[in-house]
RNA sequence: GCCUCUGUAGCUCAGUUGGUAGAGCAGAGGACUGAAAAUCCUCGUGUCGUUGGUUCGAUUCCGACCGGAGGCA
């Protein structure tokens, strides 16, 4: 049996964060970032990323570890966040995997592999530059030459997976619908319980978000992003495509109007979080934690230690 | 007070040379295997301001009224 491990997840602002740090403290626990954005360093207040005063003494891993120059990617993560893992384990303690990241979570617990990638190699590129061309029609019918079923799945207008499903195939000459049937097929990495926090009324969820996106703009969201722009930071890496970023950046370079970026911000944070709920409703075996009208947070810790306790933590 | 324009989906607006209407945004649902806070797919009935009139039939034409914008006094 893999090991055990806790997960806490949920829509962004269900206060992930704060439960993980009260289960930490009572199971003697250590905390892994299950976060895109909270990887990069220099990226704080947009990225909602825990203080030291929030983290209350719980070492946290797999936040600060990239440069928001750097590409990032799902293996990578899993790379590094297998070892924080298994770091903690080692040391006899229990790690609480914690963020929004379904993919990176799921990535994780589930043992997969990712098929071979040649960051050297400008086949990317190239794919890229003829997708922008000659549509994406053409190249699923180049795609279904060898894989008929992932040319069938894919949808024209899915650029980024069109182009790496021919990727795949072209630099390992195995298809990525043949990789995805192996990587399947392996056992789990961890044995996970997995908490899902969530509002029972959307309006409460809104309401949360709006208050964080305030909280960051107060806290100085704005000079955050003027900062990494200035340091040289380019607009079009994977760091500014992080909600908050790209708008502020956005209006900074643009019109100016930083209220008109704080409105976008809140509205970008909803739809993302709608996103993220479609994506952990998919795991039935999750325990879901769902914050009444008012939060309870007592109420929430003891369902929780519950949860622990049949699960065998 | 008079004149002109305007009132259509939660918002911004298109449209019907008279046969009860459609886009974008918002919203909802879904997908998701090396950018994932990314990317992609699907979903549009609303007293067409109110009320009379003309008409087989009006949201569309005409009148009055009520809201909004502008102009003249």
């Amino acid at each position: 049996m893999p090991p055990k491990i806790l997960v806490i997840t949920g829509p962004t602002a269900s206060g992930k964060t704060w439960l993980a740090v009260e289960l930490a403290k009572k199971y003697n626990g250590e905390v892994v970032s299950a976060d895109s954005m909270q990887i990069y360093r220099r990226m704080d207040i947009g990225t909602a990323k825990p203080t030291a005063g929030e983290m209350g003494g719980v070492p946290h891993h797999m936040i600060d570890v990239a440069d928001p120059e750097e590409d990032f990617s799902v293996a990578r993560y899993v790379d590094m966040a297998s070892r924080c893992v298994d770091g903690v384990l080692s040391r006899g303690k229990l790690p609480i995997l914690a963020g929004g990241t379904g993919l990176y979570i799921d990535s994780l617990l589930s043992g997969r592999t990712f098929a071979a990638f040649d960051e050297a190699s400008p086949l990317r590129a190239a794919l890229e530059e003829r997708y922008a061309r000659e549509g994406g029609q053409a190249l699923l019918q180049e795609l279904a030459k060898a894989d008929p079923e992932a040319a069938a799945r894919l949808h024209p207008n899915d650029g980024k997976r069109i182009v790496r499903a021919l990727e795949v195939w072209l630099t390992t000459g195995k298809t990525i619908t043949r990789h995805n049937e192996e990587t399947r097929a392996l056992p789990p990495r961890y044995d996970a319980l997995t908490l899902t926090l969530d509002f029972v009324r959307r309006e409460d969820m809104w309401e949360r978000i709006d208050r964080r996106v305030d909280r960051m703009m107060a806290d100085g969201l704005a000079e955050e992003v003027r900062s990494l722009l200035r340091s040289g930071v380019p607009a079009r890496c994977t760091a500014m495509q992080a909600i908050g970023y790209k708008e502020m950046a956005a209006a900074i370079r643009g019109d100016g109007n930083i209220a008109a970026a704080a409105a976008q911000i809140k509205l970008r944070s909803r739809q993302y979080a709608k996103r993220q709920r479609t994506w952990f409703r998919r795991n039935q075996e999750a325990r879901r934690l769902l914050w009444e009208p008012v939060p309870n947070f007592a109420d929430v810790l003891q369902r929780s230690t519950a949860f622990l306790e049949e699960f065998g933590i």
